[in-house]
DNA sequence: CTTATTATGGATAACATAGGTCTACAATAA
DNA sequence: TTATTGTAGACCTATGTTATCCATAATAAG
């Protein structure tokens, strides 16, 4: 249970995307220099991030890549996301087995349907539960909230001086 | 970034020992046929189980498994972390990077530790957030509490006819 | 004490996924 | 037109997951 190291990279060259907005495009070279990581491997999940919609990509000379929306619409939670897929925290894999009937059935199937969508496991919605309150919190941290957090750090120690 | 299946299976065998808690040991041949998991791979997770200290195991004729502590002390958390290792959700793989530097050490390595334990990585900040938000959740609910809600579906299920 | 029963730990293997490289190709700004 | 830059796919390797089998150790019942 661990992020790859693809949602680590892609945080990170967002990050120095954000941060080099003023320029308008950054080519891999770049990115691939400041993360230390090869150009095919970074370029493979920029593809990614461009497919979904998070960076624009410009090929030809001067091109590169630049944020498709503002910083702070690209929460943690989209980056995450586009590289670890969709699927759920938690996929039930034995709901055949004689577990399930005592957890699961129990109130539901009989009763023809009198609440719809209430029949729902009671492993499965703890696990849920953790997902979203996992995914509430991404949802609320954005690229440009990292950018303001090293912004006013930067300036403390500015003033010290 | 998904739960394997022995959590799985692993919550599934103490929510069975749990439930069937009244005669005192539960045998693997039990448990792999209510869960409908091969015994050979159960007992491996059973065996993890009882070298982190959830389970009791005695061999021997009429031997088998037993929750080592009350339902209530046993947290989904608990479980999670016996099965799927105790690393955390977010892993710096670049910390020697360009990157790094912005992000990381700007107002920290120059003045000699006047906080100390303050010069934490912005990235990790946030993704060590996540991991305390989901830890937190999953450290309230315990396998008693699967226990409780079942019992009290099946009683308004009882009530209702 | 003997024995049938039961859990344990190691070896092994199929399979999937992550992590990474290379190359031919497509797009485009100069 | 062309040099530059991103795209897409094939390909490879290491690692982790899921699973099985077997020899061994422990123990409760007789
Ligand atoms: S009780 Fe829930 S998690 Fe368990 S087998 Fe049924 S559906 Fe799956
Ligand atoms: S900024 Fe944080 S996550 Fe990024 S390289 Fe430094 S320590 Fe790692």
């Amino acid at each position: 249970m661990q992020f790859s190291k693809s949602t680590d990279y892609a945080l990170h060259a967002l990050i120095h995307l954000g941060h080099s907005e003023r320029c308008n495009n950054v080519g891999i070279k770049e990115l691939s220099g400041a993360l230390g990581v090869s150009e095919s491997y970074l370029s493979k999940i920029m593809s990614k991030l461009r497919q979904d919609g998070i960076v624009r990509a410009v090929p030809g000379v001067k091109g590169g890549y630049e944020l498709a929306r503002p910083a702070d619409q690209i929460t943690f939670l989209d980056v995450i996301q586009v590289i670890e897929g969709r699927q759920q925290l938690f996929e039930c894999s034995n709901s055949s087995s004689r577990q399930h009937l005592l957890l699961a059935e129990e109130g539901a199937a009989q009763g023809d349907q009198e609440r719809p969508g209430k029949n729902e496991c009671l492993v499965e919605k703890v696990m849920n539960g953790a997902e979203q309150h996992l995914y509430q919190y991404l949802r609320e941290h954005t690229v440009q909230s990292i950018l303001n957090e090293a912004f006013k750090r930067c300036k403390h120690e500015a003033n010290k001086k």
